[in-house]
DNA sequence: TAAATATATGAACACTTGTTCAAATGTTTT
DNA sequence: AAAACATTTGAACAAGTGTTCATATATTTA
């Protein structure tokens, strides 16, 4: 038997893709763009709706929309006076869940 | 009509639930602990070859499957001097996987 | 065009986090 | 029992991050 010193996946994957994979989980790792995003489900919402929703400051929202929107998870159009939020697409919606059944087991 | 005030599921999940999913995502959203999950996909290693692998120190490699064990992502069991660490379940292999899909694409 | 509404932006600050370094713990070997 | 090996642990420091506050931008309304 030799060592287990070549896996069978150790090397497919390059050191730029795991670090691009950690930093699109770092963006869900933060309570209140969970919240965001959650809150984004099936339905799309404007800034001060988010606000008063989270009960939290509307900087402090636009602040963490900035980000999502500069990863690509969210979009948005503007409605008069507001800036319409929702989700990008639904591959959000699958790591979202996909994380909820890892905790509820 | 109404507004959208009463989404389909912004009240399913409660506040606390949001907050341990983010945390786990949290996990994820490091590259030396994304590294050490990716070496030990279908995989038993050491913390030494797990070190020598990811050309990083003993004591960080250590330091961060201390956070990867408490949050039950990996396992451990003694053989000889060595601690040999593993993934606890697949459900790890399967976020990681669901992640890398929504990079590359 | 001035006021009001809705959101974005930038700087500042407190807080968190990952790595390093030195030392401690635990196991095996001689 | 001492030496060597493998890993953990704790303190310290630098770097990163989220919120707040004040201000700027943009659209609508009076």
């Amino acid at each position: 038997m030799s060592e287990n010193q070549s896996a069978p996946n150790a090397n497919d994957i390059d050191e730029d893709t795991l670090f691009d994979l950690a930093e699109l989980f770092k963006i869900f790792g933060d309570s209140t763009r969970i919240k965001i995003l959650y809150a984004l489900l099936g339905c799309e919402r404007a800034v001060g709706d988010l606000a008063e929703r989270l009960t939290m400051t509307q900087s402090a929202i636009s602040h963490q929309l900035r980000v999502l929107k500069a990863n690509g998870l969210v979009r948005f159009r503007r409605e008069g006076k507001s800036l319409i939020y929702a989700l990008s697409d639904d591959h959000v919606t699958k790591i979202l869940n996909m994380g909820l059944e890892h905790i509820q087991e």
